[in-house]
DNA sequence: TGTACATCAGTGAACGCGCGTTCACTGATGTAC
DNA sequence: TGTACATCAGTGAACGCGCGTTCACTGATGTAC
């Protein structure tokens, strides 16, 4: 059985990080306050420290949380589809990512805008960022078994094809140097494109942000799984 | 003839503006300080006030400098080429970007990454802003003029066809749709590229960045502009 | 079941810090006659 | 060319604010016998 004790600190934890979250998301990370958190709880500054031993470690906990959450909404997008909807499934995946980070700009921001200065991210936020990434793979492994190929063959450096070939023991992946380079390419352009929306890029530029995502994201994925 | 006064006073402004930036490459435009700036110059943090009316007066000024420092590093770039070797110029556009990005992390953070919190940018800065892009509209029309086309054809919504038409008559563009879109999509997949260098989403994915840069910034360009 | 003790949550004051901005001021540099 | 006055740069103290973190403490909740 759970202690109440144990059940309570659970809770608080719980609305601590809450409360951060809402904290971070309308004054951004670098503003995030142990003392605006102790306010809002109606708690004392000092209090917060039998939570969470620094700001730092706050931030850590935020930073999991919001990789977790990014991660799982792009695996329950991606399980929509069939399998072999490899256009589909990308589709989907891109979606998720964009309307996670547009409804909570401050979180995304916090994982893929600026660093944070001061702040080194600890290795426990290695497994909750691959989520994502781990979709993506998945998906350009499916692509190339069903005989799909960039339209555009990358050139590769001897340094790169090294990078490549790391990269593949480090997340078991199968897939070939061209599929592999053009898919992080893909990726690249994917959060680029979400972070130029996001932070504010195209405003003045595009008006239907939501239109222009849907088609910039769809010749991404046919740039890179073809046209099948 | 310039009055001394008037020529010590820009020498010091220009002094401030040289501590800001080395302040903002040492911390990040969220800690810049005045105090700070003040005591480097060895004068009163109150001084300061005789020459930016504001810390926000101050981040303009950078803001706009970092600009037309990225704009005329692009532009001189893209001049080194024959105009019709649009391949040529379109990596060394990519290139000198990526260069400048690199060698100035902090203030491309500053154009690029999150938002300054309860920081708006005012109007004097879409000029600056404009140069880099105005060197890509015109590397668009060169593509176009040779009959060069995307190799992904993009699907367009009806509102996005509205939002590319405002787009040309802001910027005096004379580009198919097409173009425009991929053109578009291409500026984000850049930045998104040099985005997850600078911010460090790479590390621990890719060693050699610059060969990565050169490899995935080169296949964006054939997709914009074809393999012609 | 009741008692004695250990554990833990939360308090409130304090430390030491840095910040942007204002203000009345001193002197030096420029300008008009 | 010299004098009287206006302009401007820079000072230093102060205001009011917020921050992260530490520390000795009180009182309540749990545990062992």
């Amino acid at each position: 059985m759970v202690g109440k004790r144990a059940q309570v600190r659970a809770e608080l934890t719980a609305e601590i990080l809450a409360s951060a979250r809402r904290q971070v998301a309308a004054e951004g990370a670098g503003q995030l306050s142990l003392r605006a958190i102790a306010r809002e709880l109606g708690m004392a500054s000092s209090a917060i420290y039998r939570y969470f031993s620094s700001r730092d470690e706050l931030l850590t906990a935020l930073l999991v949380e919001s990789y977790n959450e990014l991660g799982s909404f792009a695996e329950r997008a991606d399980a929509a589809y069939t399998r072999n909807d490899v256009l589909g499934r990308w589709a989907g995946v891109g979606r998720a990512a964009y309307e996670w980070a547009t409804a909570n700009p401050a979180q995304y921001a916090l994982l893929f805008g600026t660093p944070v200065p001061g702040y080194a991210a600890p290795a426990d936020t290695i497994g909750p960022a691959s989520r994502f990434t781990g979709v993506l793979l998945d998906l350009l492994a499916a692509g190339e078994g069903q005989g799909r190929a960039p339209v555009v063959q990358p050139v590769i450096a001897a340094s790169t094809t090294a990078d490549l070939h790391q990269l593949r023991t480090m997340t078991g992946a199968t897939v070939s140097d061209s599929v592999l380079l053009a898919g992080v390419q893909a990726w690249t352009a994917l959060f680029g494109l979400i972070s130029f929306i996001v932070f504010g890029q195209l405003d003045n530029v595009i008006g239907d942000h939501d239109a222009f995502f849907a088609s910039a994201s769809d010749l991404i994925g046919r740039q890179v799984f073809g046209t099948g």
